[in-house]
DNA sequence: GATGAATGAGGCTTCATTCAT
DNA sequence: AATGAATGAAGCCTCATTCAT
């Protein structure tokens, strides 16, 4: 099977399974999916293998799109609180921005379909913010933990606060700030 | 009087809902869980109305379990580091030394069958952890946020320390205490 | 297995058959029957070999009543159509006033479940009933047809007539003389 | 285009219907009727989306046929009498050289599954046969009672002939003539 | 005998995937 | 390549009947 043409139809699948999925969890039917996306049952499968390789696909797409958003545009010339500050900002606004987005990637994240190898691509579009990590934390008190602890701890603190910043949204800078204040505490 | 249904029964099912949550997923077959409790394919339905049923008993049971673990034997005659410590300790040590439970309690967690109202009964389970909480924030950096804000935190922070102790066993009381620190240094 | 001794027991559970069957049909479940008759699962099956064996028995016992209820008190001494009308109207007021016993007649009367043999022991409680019949319609337009056509256009002609008191109560008796009528006219 | 449709399939799947429910009621297993089909196990519910679903569409499809048969042809030109004679004869005929159709759509007709508003839709084909009947009886006996207990009465004396008949086909036109006959003298 | 738990064969329906058009 | 019908393996749950107590 070459290569499908259209890759109008891949991103109509794509963006139909990240909608259908956060309405519905992982166990959308692709023919439900496929209808999102204004394509048939059967095209589903020439544009993605297996219903896995399309979860795994999204799951892919959706970690780039957040570690572009937390990186880009970082001020290199300032220092490094004030970088870190600038990446939880973006991260969170994206996040919050984009509720279908998020609540998809939370159900990937635990799903049995993605794979161990999805998993390590993954972690590896943290890097930067793995970097910058590494430098915050290299006087601190968490000098000595491993890097990929920090990464996970900064990752469930962005994902909690972004719980609370959704659930009141009034508040949202508040909980932005004490989330960040809280990170800075624990690292630096 | 006929034969009474019997706890070990419904403990052999409970028991097995969990080893195979925690291979398969919540979306293991009723069937399979049966057979892995030595029970007829219809028996688990005496005993459980519903799989979801099941699925919201076993969350309940194991939500119960882990605030017994984290909560029991607090000295009380202790400062608050020292009783919030002793928590943590004991709230990693269950869960790591049953790492079946807390996968499927992590799986269950996230799935649509668990209802609102069993999310809020566990909820109520960790009104102990919640106060030594709010006692050791009282005058910290963070005594102006929602509670259950910092009570999401607490709980991420100790499962991804879980997850490291898990990986990386031979340190574990390093990694144990590396995170409560962390937590300690964010909230107190 | 012995007879079993509690007749009680016996009819409660007859009793609830037909309340049950009038509300769901005779696919209702021997287990909510049993509970209707306030008897446990299994006892049903003592007293009843089979679900089948409780579906004829209820069938024959409503057939009896049936024909008891047209058949008792005829004048014996009074004119063929006045006798007739007597049963008319006695069947009918029968038909009517047990409205679920009605109903489950109707259900188990096409049910797969009903034997020949009870169908031709129901036939035989009929006797007097076609003894009327025939010598109402000895001299008339069908004196001959066979007899069980005979019996049979009875049948439905009652139960249709049945149905329409049923439905109209307020003109029950109107319903009723036009049913006869139109049988009279029929036959005689 | 995709394949398209089979109305071949459908009809098969229908006619597979008709004659299992003929042998083994409206409990027929829709696997069962699938093989019958010759149709895999879940195409039948590409073609019906219920089971319930098909079950009403054979009903509609049967009370159609019949009605077709009843009233095809019927010689406008000639007096009251002689129509109806030919609509009974040609309802006969029908019943009697289609058991199986028969003896569905009896089984459909006290259906739980079957809804009100199939037998709104299939009251509404027999509304020719409403109206022969409706001028047949304009002075006769029966001028004043509902028109709906008429037709109910008409089906089932048409209805116990037809059973007759195929018990005893060697004296077909003798009964098919005493039901007509006893069915003019009811209204006429 | 009475009870109700235990059994396991189906029943209806869904769904990922394949295949004819 | 696109379509959507076809497939059949599960999946959850029901239920008549049996059996331990």
């Amino acid at each position: 099977m070459a290569r499908p043409r259209s890759d109008n139809k891949r991103l109509a699948i794509l963006s139909a399974a990240l909608r259908t999925i956060a309405a519905q969890g992982p166990g959308a039917a692709t023919a439900v999916i496929a209808k999102a996306a204004g394509v048939s049952n059967g095209s589903l499968f020439t544009y993605f293998e297996t219903k896995a390789t399309l979860l795994n696909q999204l799951y892919l797409d959706l970690k780039a799109e957040m570690a572009a958003a937390a990186l880009g545009g970082l001020p290199a010339d300032q220092g490094l609180r004030e970088q870190l500050h600038f990446m939880w900002v973006h991260w969170l606004d994206w996040a919050t921005s984009c509720p279908d987005k998020r609540r998809t990637l939370a159900h990937l994240e635990v799903s049995e379909e993605i794979t161990a190898e999805s998993r390590e691509t993954a972690h590896g579009m943290m890097a930067g913010v793995a970097r910058l990590l590494e430098q915050s934390r290299e006087h601190g008190p968490m000098r000595a933990v491993p890097l990929a602890f920090l990464l996970a701890l900064l990752s469930v603190l962005a994902d909690t606060t972004t719980d609370f910043i959704i659930r009141d949204p009034a508040n949202a800078e508040h909980h932005r700030e004490a989330g960040f204040n809280a990170l800075w505490r624990m690292i630096a």
